[in-house]
DNA sequence: TTGACACATTCATATAAATGAATATGTGGA
DNA sequence: TCCACATATTCATTTATATGAATGTGTCAA
């Protein structure tokens, strides 16, 4: 199921997570599951789209969905890895403010739920 | 210098380190500074190849150089992302042998250097 | 069973990333 | 200066990823 060389497996994680509508995606079930339609709304993405990017997203099992009648919803398998990315801003060039905003976005929501922070 | 919006910025970070070659090159680098035909050697790439991935690290900042001679030593800039990489193991499938091996790989060595681990 | 709704998948195309080969730059020594 | 060593860059090509449009599948209500 995975590439048998674990740098491989991991590139490949990291890859499903380097692209911005589903760094936005992950973000936005943080705060508990949504359907597919609202998520597609709050990201600003086609509904087929945001199929295409949740598909990839469940493919690397960082999200899960369950039928709930016609709707599909949609959660976070491993939401520690909203604090996860929060750390991933540090080591972004030294740009204290938005450093600082994106890891409170991404973290700071995490916490809140009471997953342990990074 | 960044993209305007953070999860681009983010996305970007991201990118560049999902190559495995690349996370071999970070690991390498785990222990210090090193030139770029042992980078190469270590790695198992061409010296072009290497230097190639080594100027993407350098341009999102992971990584810096220095001249020595007629040698470049390249070294990590923010050490604490091999820890934060061992995480990120964490979160593939979860496959216990391969996730601890490879969180070891990763964050052991950097622990074992002074740095905090995740 | 038909129709509407919600979502998933497929496909062709566009865009971006990775690659190897060739070549350029930079450094030190004769 | 000329040469060899070490590294960097450029270029053409391949390969992978992203994208929108079209269509398929599943669910509910009538």
């Amino acid at each position: 199921m995975y590439p048998p060389d674990p740098m491989e497996a991991l590139a490949d994680l990291l890859g499903a997570v380097s692209h911005p509508d589903r760094l936005r995606l992950l973000l936005a079930m943080g705060d508990g599951e949504h359907d597919v339609a609202s998520l597609a709304d709050t990201v600003g993405l086609s509904q087929p789209r945001t199929s295409q990017h949740l598909a990839l997203l469940r493919a690397h099992h960082l999200v899960s969905s369950r039928r709930e009648g016609r709707r599909a919803m949609y959660s976070l398998t491993q939401p520690e890895i909203l604090p996860w990315l929060g750390q991933a801003a540090s080591f972004l060039e030294h740009d204290a403010e938005r450093t600082a905003s994106l890891a409170e976005r991404l973290s700071g929501l995490a916490s809140r739920l009471g997953v342990e922070g990074g």
